[in-house]
DNA sequence: CTCCCGTTTGAACCGCCAGTCAACCTGATC
DNA sequence: GATCAGGTTGACTGGCGGTTCAAACGGGAG
């Protein structure tokens, strides 16, 4: 009745699926998301979905790999406008702890790394995605730590760069975890301490806050 | 025809049950786990499944929980056999390799993890039993740190014991991901001598190997 | 032997949801 | 203004899988 084909033109609409279909995910997860949830999302018919993307897999393998890509490109920029390099290991930092910051909900991140590990453990497709977003990010670590010792904010006689990137990245990670998953006894408050600390310890920084 | 009803008194048929649950879950991941293949795995009709748990779900809990608790036992027993403590804390961290030991596959307890954690990210029901489950986990690290101190194997001028545990702890865990998930530079190796010597620093005793 | 009750089966039910399809709409092109 | 092509719809379907249920089974008690 009312509501036929648009056909206008219509903003990106393969970009516009991806990001509702991301959303969906974010809200009910993975197992419990459905075409007719992202369809509803961005207003349109399921039909369509499965006419920019074939089936529901390919669609949701590039939601999850869009909205991670998205916030790091997010932080890779907010980094880099910094000038100091414990500038950027603090906010680096703060943007790690799942839920430390009100403005962004770095929960909803988290929760898609966790979907992301999930589904690599089956998909051969999905777990080289990982290792690639997983790999940018540790490196993100080990730039600023580079950084730091270049404009010799930070010492360098420590260890190399990339083993205390991946380090200290791995404890970020199972941090999170807990975190994310509610733990009475690690807060995000609590979290933000130990990582601090821990990166003061490797790094020989001293983390302001 | 042939296969009619049994009634033999069956070795505790729930037990059998969750423990089939346990392995298909492992085999095929959570989302794929159907009634009909647990009930294959036992050689028992689909209608018996939901006799004894009501639900499906019911019965996803209840088997991660349950496979869990039976990894941990395992090592807790072993341990608690050992006299030295840097022996408990070099088996302990082997025990954390996913797949660096091959008789054990902890891989298949690593990947009911990752099961676990997804799902508490809205079951409140299964955070709250994550929460204990590694709790105990973290737990039976200091116990052996506070061992070692007491033996006087390691040195007792180093940070709280619950705190290293923790720290320890989580890095485990964000190394395990990568590992378990095939990724090409984190291999079982390369963690296990990063955990051997991450703990070192840590806690201050020679890990052997 | 017979009744009884917890166990077990197999078939049937039912809602759900990914994927298909034919029709339709719209804006562009000639 | 006719034709065309790509975008969009909504109804349909086919299968899958969790759950229900009535019936059957078999060991133990009386």
């Amino acid at each position: 009745m009312s509501t036929r084909a648009r056909a206008k033109p219509q903003r990106d609409r393969h970009q516009e699926i991806v990001e509702a279909a991301a959303q969906v995910i974010t809200d009910r997860g993975l197992a419990e998301t459905r075409i007719q949830d992202i369809a509803d999302r961005c207003g349109v018919s399921p039909g369509l979905i499965l006419y920019y993307f074939g089936s529901k897999d390919r669609l949701l393998v590039e939601a999850l790999t869009y909205a991670n890509d998205q916030s790091y490109l997010r932080m890779s920029r907010e980094l880099r406008k910094m000038p100091a390099a414990s500038e950027r290991m603090d906010r680096l930092i703060q943007l790690s702890v799942p839920g430390l910051l009100p403005e962004y909900s770095l929960l909803d991140e988290w929760a898609l790394w966790l979907e992301i590990w999930v589904r690599a453990l089956r998909d051969p497709e999905m777990a080289k995605e990982r290792e690639n977003l997983d790999r940018r990010w540790v490196q993100s670590i080990s730039e600023v730590i580079r950084y730091g010792r270049q404009t010799g904010e930070f010492p360098s006689d420590a260890a190399d760069a990339d083993d205390i990137a991946m380090e200290f990245g791995a404890m970020v990670d199972g941090l999170a975890i807990q975190v994310l998953l509610n733990d009475t006894v690690m807060t995000p408050a609590r979290m933000h301490d130990i990582c601090l600390d821990v990166a003061r310890r490797l790094i020989g920084y001293d983390g302001t806050r």
